[in-house]
DNA sequence: CAGAAAAATAAAAACGTTTTTATTTTTACG
DNA sequence: CGTAAAAATAAAAACGTTTTTATTTTTCTG
């Protein structure tokens, strides 16, 4: 039963030796580097097949100071969105001969960035964060090339991949104000993010443009999840009939979903009793019946893009512009219900 | 404009000469291990956070022999299920000082796990491969622990993390069969692959069970993603009148969205004009209306589970159930319909 | 064909740790 | 107070590479 533990794995020591060579020609062999002479090249070449030899990527990464890994902070792996911004970044790096470590933040709860980068530090070349933007993330911890997706923080300069946020959720409103909705209910994010504060913004601002009073009440915060989209519109729906929101627009992807639960706990649906509108086309928005008018992101480009900036940063390059932003673009569906005047 | 670069990461040696001692005592502080007197160990202290020393863990990993790292692959990062097995596998690792390196196979397509296990030995102590079972797949060739999640091969003996597929869609058939269908379609995944499998033989069991005759027509294969499922529900809805099932069984999350699609498309849904069951309780299954019958999984767990008796490999326990079944549960929506006799 | 230059290869140092072995310091005891 | 034993610390080897420096072999030139 017991497997002969006597394997060792076969080390450039052992190659050399088959080849008769030292182990300084058989790395040069390996990288191609040197020159070496065609004859030494192909003994080097057969012992290395005979052996099954392959490279111990520590030792490696010891000596030249560089890991070829890449590290990926992301909220959590539920998520949508993020799973695809990871799909995005994981396809380009593996691609480039990276390899990619990862670690979820749980929300920001809990976890320490500092300790976070400490554990890293030293067993990744880079790091890519997604959504990493709250105040109390400090990332000059980090003292090797960032790159921050979804996420901006005026007072530092990173490195981001974002898209127009604000614009994101004009148009949103934009949307219902148009199909002549005037009580407009926001399903905001965590207050402190930024991706969600400048949601917020777009969403005031449009009031704002449309000369339309936002309404304290209209106004919901929490987290990013579910839940917060759940309590939102139970409270919207709670209102009296002349404050109720006729409209609602919710943040991102899963507080649409709260809101959408909600909805079909009472028999009602967006799109039929009342109208909404949401950040990111997720399933639920894009198969339900009728679907809901959202923002689109080019949710696996954002994702490579971000490898694409953080292997140029990698390979010494600095890009003059630090913010890259992607494009996004409103789907209308039958969530929207047009009001007659 | 340029950013110091003398700046080296301070190293036990730096740590040492400032406590005056030998680097084999700072080693010995830091590891708690051999006796070191209390005024040693403080000036040792002392020295580590003055200078804010924090270990290499490469070179750790490099004469300790182990990485502290575990490789998880899975097919892609935007399926919900792998999501929340990452989720439930990475929460359990790191509590435990691990690392997760990650990667995707894209569908066990143009992915040649030999070279992914040449790639990442010696940078992980094991290995967790989510729906890793096609023959093509040698696991054989990664010699250190693994564990298979949702996935089993019995000609060989791996450990393994599943829940009883075919129970699975026996239920779900029998759901149907239950509720007066006859004519049920199957909507498959991917042939060679075990999960898959194990699920068609639910339903086929199932049929026998009840003394139905299966229909080849009645049965489509392809991929676990979305467009099977759109194929093979246009293919079902566009068969006679007579030939037409009046239920569908669709054996994954994607599969089952495809088929919504096509649904919602014609203006149709599931639970109207149709019957649909299918495994996996994503989103769309749960709030949709009416909502998707379907088999829930303890995804998070199946992972948090996975990680487990991996470590546990890791630790030298050798469990003696390789197979290890977890609990799943019918969940009845509206989206079967009663035919009357 | 001698000698110098060029080419090829080998040897050694280095990366930052842990661990084993050796040395020094302290303690205990007669 | 001298010595043996015990305790603490230091030194050195090892992990598997790359890279720099040293050495050997080959090629070229007159």
């Amino acid at each position: 039963m017991e497997r002969d533990k006597s394997h060792r794995d076969v080390t450039i020591k052992d190659v050399a030796k088959r080849a008769g060579v030292a182990i300084s020609t058989v790395s040069r062999v390996l990288n191609g580097l040197d020159k070496v002479s065609a004859k030494t090249e192909k003994r080097v070449r057969e012992a290395v097949a005979e052996l099954g030899y392959v490279q111990n990527a520590l030792a490696v990464s010891m000596v030249t100071g560089q890991t070829k890994t890449v590290l990926m902070v992301v909220p959590d792996f539920t998520n949508d969105f993020n799973g695809s911004v990871i799909q995005g970044a994981e396809e380009y790096l593996k691609a480039r001969g990276y390899t990619m470590l990862i670690s979820s933040t749980r929300d920001f709860e809990e976890e320490d960035f500092e300790k976070l980068y400490r554990r890293f530090s030293g067993l990744a070349d880079g790091i890519l964060v997604v959504q990493g933007s709250p105040d109390r993330m400090d990332h000059a911890r980090w003292e090797k090339p960032l790159v921050l997706i979804d996420a901006y923080r005026p007072q530092e300069d990173h490195y981001t991949v974002e898209i127009d946020n604000e614009r994101g959720t004009f148009l949103l409103t934009e949307e219902l104000i148009k199909n002549g909705h005037r009580r407009i209910g926001l399903v905001g994010g965590i207050p402190g993010e930024s991706a969600s504060g400048r949601r917020v913004a777009g969403y005031l601002s449009a009031m704002e443009h449309f000369g339309i009073l936002a309404d304290r009440r209209l106004m919901a915060f929490g987290s990013h999840f579910e839940e917060t989209g759940s309590r939102a519109m139970a409270a919207f729906l709670s209102l009296p009939e002349g404050a109720r929101p006729t409209g609602v627009v919710a943040v991102n992807n899963l507080t649409c979903v709260g809101c959408m639960k909600v909805l079909a706990e009472r028999g009602m649906r967006a799109g039929r009793e009342i109208s909404l509108t949401a950040f990111d086309d997720h399933l639920l928005a894009r198969y339900s019946v009728p679907g809901i008018t959202v923002i689109e992101r080019p949710t696996i480009e954002m994702g490579r893009e971000g490898a694409k900036v953080l292997l140029a940063l990698l390979s010494g390059e600095r890009p003059k512009e630090k913010r890259l932003l992607m494009e996004s673009r409103l789907i209308r569906r039958g969530s929207v219900i047009p009001i007659g005047e």
